[in-house]
DNA sequence: TTCGTTGCAAACATTTTGCAGTTTC
DNA sequence: GAAACTGCAAAATGTTTGCAACGAA
């Protein structure tokens, strides 16, 4: 069996954590959460794993903040609002992405459109309760 | 005078390389063409001024193309696209964010939305038409 | 044996920083 | 002289890879 077999028990714990998981988590993140139940994991496997999940279709990169990969196991395009305080990056399932633009853009670009991220940036709501708090 | 002191030279030579383009270019393309024109010119000082101009509003990194920090003087928010193959990042300047997502996005995020970007991806006219030629 | 997965450490690429020298005011 | 800008080299950061060892079939 796959998931029981000691070759895949990393792989999949990696795959479980991300699926389990609404908060796009850093390769650094899924490493150090993970290292408390499998204390023998290196970086390297986080690495490589993410990797083949992405070739495999499985695991998108949903954004880069502040030069570190966020990861996400929905691949289907949704809309995420990333706070530039703490760095969150926030599903907003209840907002949808047009899809007549990503016609549109294929028409305009006179090329292929295969993907289409659409994020908000700004603060979320606690770290503009927290900045409002300091002023005042 | 600031353009010709020598003290602002490269600051504006960077600022006016940026103001020029419209293919976002990444740091080293930058560092890259201008070092043609003044060869004494280093990549910190590069990174120094586009982390200035960050700062002071006047440019804004538009996308993380394949781990590259892309860079733009127009600040406003516009849709892009970017190709997987090239890496191209294509202003698509026909097309509009809708405005009234980013109060929407406020509204359901419960914090502050302040920008906003929308980026198409997948093959450009040019690696399409490459594409379709190596296929055929 | 053959293939895939792993840990470790080294390598890599991009970006930032410390320091000393120069320019402007 | 103070403050700002710069080149160079070193450092820091995030990510990838070479290699030998291990596990599954």
């Amino acid at each position: 069996m796959e998931a029981t077999s000691k070759n895949f028990r990393k792989r999949n714990a990696i795959l479980n954590y991300l699926q389990d998981k609404v908060t796009h988590p850093s390769a650094e993140t899924i490493y150090t959460d993970l290292k408390q139940q499998i204390p023998d994991l290196s970086m390297a496997t986080v690495y490589r794993n993410l990797t083949k999940f992405r070739q495999e279709g499985l695991v998108q990169c949903v954004a880069t903040v502040k030069g570190v990969d966020r990861f996400d196991a929905n691949t289907h395009p949704h809309v995420h609002f990333i706070c530039r305080h703490c760095d969150a990056v926030i599903d907003l399932h209840e907002m949808q992405i047009p899809p007549a633009l990503l016609s549109q853009s294929q028409a305009v670009v006179g090329g292929r459109t295969e993907g289409c991220c659409l994020s908000f940036t700004g603060l979320c709501r606690e770290c503009l309760s927290k900045e409002n708090t300091h002023t005042a």
